[in-house]
RNA sequence: GGGCCUGUAGCUCAGUCGGUUAGAGCAUCCGUCUGAUAAGCGGAAGGUCAGUAGUUCGAGUCUACUCAGGCCCA
């Protein structure tokens, strides 16, 4: 079977499409998961993406990396599982069904129906998980992904009739149950297809996990100031404000007068930027070693407190009246500004949480003091700090130190609770003027002033949070720190950077938050006492249903979410109460956590979990995952079963847009993946991720696409055309009598030196690449392929074209065949991981097109097999030699300007002692290509280079540094004026040089000596470190008849190709024209006629049969004709 | 304030164990080849290796500090 044709233009990203219907159509993905059973494991986790939107080209990029390392450790002969998952819970979803519903708040959510807006929540990660499965396909990625028609259909059936029975097919037969169980069971080994971790199982096992903390102590519930977004009614974790929640804001800040109890006419000026939280104020916090000054006002007499370091704020004139210590100021009373409020009358302040307050009995009326604190600076404000327990973070904790009382004035959606009197029911946000005003009116307003900074906003919908003081329950994260910690070490961090960063965010974590007061997530699976203050934890449904006393009748059938969830009772192991199911949903990182149990069976089969865990290898970008899922996959090995769930962890940088910057829609610099896929294609895609260090931001956009596809994919298409071509035409198929689909050196037919270097570079890159492939440096890979294909297209097909267009069919020819083939076909196995579909188009129609029995897909090949006796180095390093040699020769004429088609006498070549070269020489076929490269009648090696070129000497510091150490300088410069041709004949002849320096008598041997050359007149030379060339530039008449008969060639080549001639086609030739011209003709005749396939040459009047041209040829007119011999 | 990463040609990046003249690609300019041809090749120009100090015979490379950018944590 022939090879079939190869289009010059191709369509590449048309071309991946048809790919797609072809692997489909085959099943390849299939197939190949059949070839790999039975073999000993490779364990890839793929963290779950998120669900909710399309994905991007920087999901690509991850995507690119695990579909790259999966293909890789197939062809080296594992068993994978090729899952993937979709993470589905949480608050980003809510979000979004809410915008796309128009809602504004969680009562608008209770009005639709909490049922229902759920269902829609499922819909919308059923439709958006379809997107991506599309996409990743797209993109190549090999996974056992479900069917996008079945995706669509759950999502509509979802809405439509979630409990409607159905039936669908799964890898061990049909499956019948409801909508809503089936869209909870996909992933699990009776429907197969991608994990969700919205499914029955990843939820279940989570609530595994947290009875196990729960068993330990680690589960607690906790009250705190959280930052809080009074949109979505909830308060924001630590994990979630740390990058994406800051913007720079504007606010009015606000400077207060606090006025002194026992010091008449006498205040503490205070500074906040939310004026809100002095509505709850309670104390005055001050550094207690910091420098405080009492001023008078000129203009008011009035007398203030602030910092030495602030007196800035103060705007108009004053005087200072004394200076003191902050610990001076400490125990203080003052009136607070709005002591009028009732809550700030209330013993023990104002909150619901009455456990933080028990045994406090003061107001904060009545507990106003000034405290000590050392985070007190003068950065900003006054250095007197206003304190609110119920509405700062630190303030909540010096509270707990110094016994104050709570006053917490908002409610969950931001309103002012009741014991506010005017402010009672007006939104925070809206309450800065009003409290300005009555600030104003009590004489209380020092000034108001715009301040810009960082403030935290909620990361799904921006609004501004407040902090707000809270239940929550959290794990406790103390005594899991040091095996956190320990488990980490045992884990093998890519880039090594990674340890230190997962160490040092396990060293400064908090306590971990798990619970959000909202609707769509993992149901926390705490149950608490409706009447005494028990709380228990349920530790899977096997528990749920042993232990449920109450309405576990509504709950059966359905999923584990609010609401159905909700309606389940327990009894209470304490008084024998009911137990209701606390409303928090928890926070979406267990979710993604918990996968390396729940996607591994760990409850239902503990032979396959222990096959399958930990991962060998996990891959995220690292920014943010060291605290997400890094930390909570940690987290989960480590409460489970006290072990690291990944083994090696590849992390890698941010994509941003080509400009430098991130990429955002309105700034019109983001790329979708769709977009991106139809234009560059994916295997372009692809290279540019892989060609790039991962450490570092990846900067994607269209000129760098367009930079892969013409150094390398081009590049690669040519060479594959070039071969096919010359194939086809001498019906040249391999011998395939006996196929393997491992490496296959056919070097020992092989006698050309280009076919037998060639073969050592491939086997050599082979061997780099196996390595790079091993240790995730798929970077490292891709360096050293682009040198081969360099190497393939630049040296060994250019050198080797002419080997291919004789029209005699000789050993030589076959050899050429042979090798360029088997360089092509393990290449392309090479690259296959990387990029899986020009290969895969490559692989047909070079293997499979000729030999049925290979594999059906490249990726069902195994990784080829490195000939390490096939790497000749000393035949590298002459290949070497010889193309420096030519480099320089081609530098050396560009100098002088003398075009490669005018042949010259000679070329003189020294190497410089010192490098790896020096003794390498050239063998004559060797020679031979040099000088046909040159276009010169011979190379001629100088070892008395001393006309050619001048010498210098050096010291060789390697060798020299060491024993002679501070002399070096001395040595150096008295080589420098000794008498170079004197030394180097002595070193030549391998006798030691004895040297003047300093007085004394320095001995060196030749070794210790490195000898360099200048060029020298006469010649056209150049030169790199070890090499000097020198071309002989003089052009003798008879030189000139031969670079003129070579331009007529060339000529006439051109017209050949313009009359649309074949190849092989044989023509008369005609001219016209005299003088050198026609002495050219005449002395050339043998070698015009066998290059241009001439059958005569005739000196004539043109015939008008003939295709013809009017040429100029050295300033002479010629008439040149070409006509096809029938 | 602490931890981690980065800083090399106009741009994007290599640079091995510290070694003599710091390399690629893109862009620019000059030249050139051509039956792989909407491609290819050669050459030139382009550098205070962020800065300062140190270690060393010798520093882009090692150390300390400073500056700038990024990420993470207070």
């Amino acid at each position: 079977m022939p090879f079939k044709d190869v289009p010059s233009n191709v369509d590449f990203p048309a071309q991946e499409r048809d790919l797609l219907q072809w692997w489909k159509d085959n099943k390849s993905f299939e197939k190949l998961r059949a070839i790999q059973k039975g073999r000993p494991k490779w364990s890839f986790i793929d963290g779950p993406i998120t669900a909710n939107n399309p994905m991007g080209v920087h999901h690509a990029w991850g995507r690119t990396y695990k579909d790259l390392y999966n293909r890789y450790w197939f062809m080296r002969g594992r068993e994978l599982r090729y899952q993937q998952g979709f993470d589905c819970q949480g608050l980003w979803v809510e979000v979004e069904v809410e915008k796309e519903m128009g809602f504004k708040s969680k009562k608008d959510i209770e009005d639709y129906g909490m049922a229902a807006f759920v269902n829609k929540c499922k819909e919308r990660v059923l439709r958006y998980s379809g997107v991506q499965t599309q996409q990743s396909v797209r993109l190549g990625y090999w996974m056992d992904w479900n069917d996008l028609d079945q995706l669509n259909w759950l999502a509509d059936k979802m809405i439509e009739n979630p409990e409607e029975v159905v039936t669908v097919e799964g890898p061990e037969g049909p499956v019948t149950d409801t909508v809503e169980n089936i869209v909870g069971r996909l992933g699990m080994p009776e429907l197969g297809g991608s994990y969700y971790t919205f499914s029955n199982e990843n939820n279940y096992m989570i609530w595994r996990a947290l009875k196990i903390c729960h068993d330990n102590g680690w589960l607690y519930r906790g009250a705190d100031v959280m930052p809080w977004c009074p949109r979505c009614a909830t308060a924001i974790s630590q994990h979630e404000i740390v990058t994406d929640g800051y913007a720079e804001i504007t606010h009015r800040s606000v400077t207060v007068k606090f006025p002194l109890r026992d010091k008449p006419g006498e205040a503490l000026l205070v500074w906040t930027t939310t004026p809100w939280t002095l509505t709850s104020n309670v104390a005055a916090a001050v550094g207690p070693d910091l420098d405080y000054v009492k001023v008078k006002m000129m203009l008011t007499d009035e007398i203030f407190y602030l910092s030495k370091g602030t007196t800035h704020i103060l705007r108009s004139k004053y005087e200072a009246l004394a200076e003191l210590k902050g610990k001076d100021m400490i125990g203080w009373t003052y009136d607070g500004p709005f002591d009028d409020l009732p809550a700030e009358q209330q013993p023990g302040g104002r909150t619901d949480l009455k456990e933080l307050v028990k045994g406090i009995t003061a107001s904060a009326k009545e507990a106003h003091q000034v405290i000590a604190w050392d985070e007190v600076g003068e950065e900003e404000g006054t250095g007197i700090v206003h304190i609110a327990p119920g509405a700062g973070a630190e303030d909540f904790a010096l509270g707990k130190e110094y016994n104050l009382p709570i006053v917490a004035p908002l409610d969950d959606e931001g309103f002012f609770v009741d014991g506010f009197d005017w402010l009672t029911g007006t939104q925070v946000g809206d309450s800065s003027s009003p409290i300005f005003k009555n600030l104003e009116e009590k004489g209380l307003l020092h000034h108001v002033e715009e301040y810009t900074h960082r403030y935290p906003t909620c990361w799904r919908c921006k609004t501004e949070l407040v902090f707000r003081l809270v239940d929550e329950w959290f794990i406790n994260m103390d005594e899991l720190r040091p095996l956190l910690m320990d488990v980490t070490r045992q884990i093998r961090w890519i880039p090594s950077f990674g340890l230190e960063r997962e160490l040092d965010w396990l060293r400064n974590m908090h306590d971990w938050m798990i619970s959000k007061k909202r609707y769509w997530g993992l149901a926390l699976p705490i149950w608490e006492c409706d009447s005494c203050d028990h709380w228990t934890v349920v530790g899977d449904d096997g528990d749920l249903k042993e232990q449920a006393v109450a309405g576990y009748d509504e709950f059966a059938g359905h999923t584990p979410h609010r609401p159905w969830i909700d309606s389940v009772k327990l009894e209470c192991e304490k008084c024998g109460s009911h137990m209701t199911r606390i409303a928090d949903v928890g926070n979406p990182w267990l979710d993604a956590g918990i996968v390396s149990f729940s996607t591994l069976r760990y409850r239902q089969n503990p032979e396959y979990w222990r096959k399958w865990y930990p991962a060998d290898w996990i891959s995220e970008s690292f920014p943010g995952q060291f605290r997400n899922w890094f930390y909570s996959m940690l987290v989960m090995g480590a409460i489970i079963d006290k072990s690291p769930s990944f083994m090696e962890n590849f992390g890698y940088a941010t994509l941003w847009a080509e400009d430098g910057r991130p990429m955002h829609k309105s700034w019109g610099n983001s790329i979708e993946f769709n977009e991106a896929a139809d234009k560059m294609g994916v295997d372009v895609m692809r290279w540019m991720y892989c060609n790039h260090k991962p450490e570092q931001n990846l900067l994607f956009g269209y000129h760098r696409a367009d930079e892969v596809r013409r150094q390398f994919l081009i590049p690669l298409w040519n060479v594959y055309k070039f071969f096919v071509t010359y194939a086809k035409l001498d019906n040249w198929t391999p011998d395939n009598s006996e196929f393997t689909d491992k490496i296959q050196n056919p070097k020992s037919k092989i006698q050309n030196p280009l076919d037998r270097w060639i073969v050592a570079r491939l086997n050599e890159v082979a061997a780099k690449v196996t390595k790079t492939f091993e240790n995730y440096d798929a970077y490292g890979a891709t360096l050293s392929i682009q040198v081969l294909l360099e190497d393939l297209t630049n040296w060994y097909v250019r050198r080797s074209r002419r080997r291919f267009w004789r029209s005699e069919h000789d050993a030589d020819k076959e050899a050429a065949y042979a090798t360029l083939y088997h360089v092509l076909t393990t290449l392309t196995k090479i690259l296959a991981p990387i990029t899986p579909f020009v290969t895969e188009v490559m692989y047909q129609n070079l293997v499979r097109g000729v030999d049925e029995n290979a594999p059906e897909s490249i990726h069902h090949c195994s990784w080829p097999e490195v000939d390490e006796t096939a790497i000749d180095q000393t035949l590298l390093d002459q290949m070497d030699l010889a193309r420096r040699i030519a480099s320089l020769g081609l530098g050396a004429r560009g100098s002088v300007n003398i075009k490669v088609r005018q042949p010259l006498a000679r070329a003189l070549a020294h190497v410089g002692q010192g490098s790896s070269l020096t003794h390498t020489g050239l063998p004559d076929d060797l020679t031979a290509i040099v000088v046909d490269e040159l276009n010169v009648k011979s190379l001629e090696f100088v070892s008395e280079a001393g006309e050619l070129v001048s010498y210098r000497l050096l010291p060789n510091l390697k060798l020299l540094g060491p024993k002679l150490g501070k002399l070096i300088p001395k040595v150096k410069q008295a080589l420098n004026t000794a008498d170079a041709d004197a030394l180097v004949a002595k070193i030549e002849a391998g006798q030691t040089v004895t040297l003047q320096v300093d007085g004394q008598d320095v001995e060196l041997t030749p070794e210790e000596m490195l000898v360099q050359t200048e060029p020298a007149e006469g010649l056209s030379v150049a030169a790199d470190k070890v090499i000097t060339v020198g071309i002989d530039v003089v052009i003798t008449d008879e030189l000139a008849a031969e670079g003129m008969s070579r331009e007529l060639v060339r000529r006439i080549q051109n017209m050949r190709k313009d009359a649309g001639f074949d190849i092989s086609d044989k023509i008369t030739l005609y001219y016209q024209a005299e003088g050198a011209v026609h002495r050219v003709f005449q002395q050339w005749a043998g070698y015009i006629k066998a290059e241009t396939l001439a059958v005569a040459v005739e000196h004539q009047l043109i015939p008008e049969a003939a295709f013809q041209r009017k040429e100029q040829v050295e300033g002479q007119d010629v008439m040149l004709g070409v006509k096809r011999e029938e």
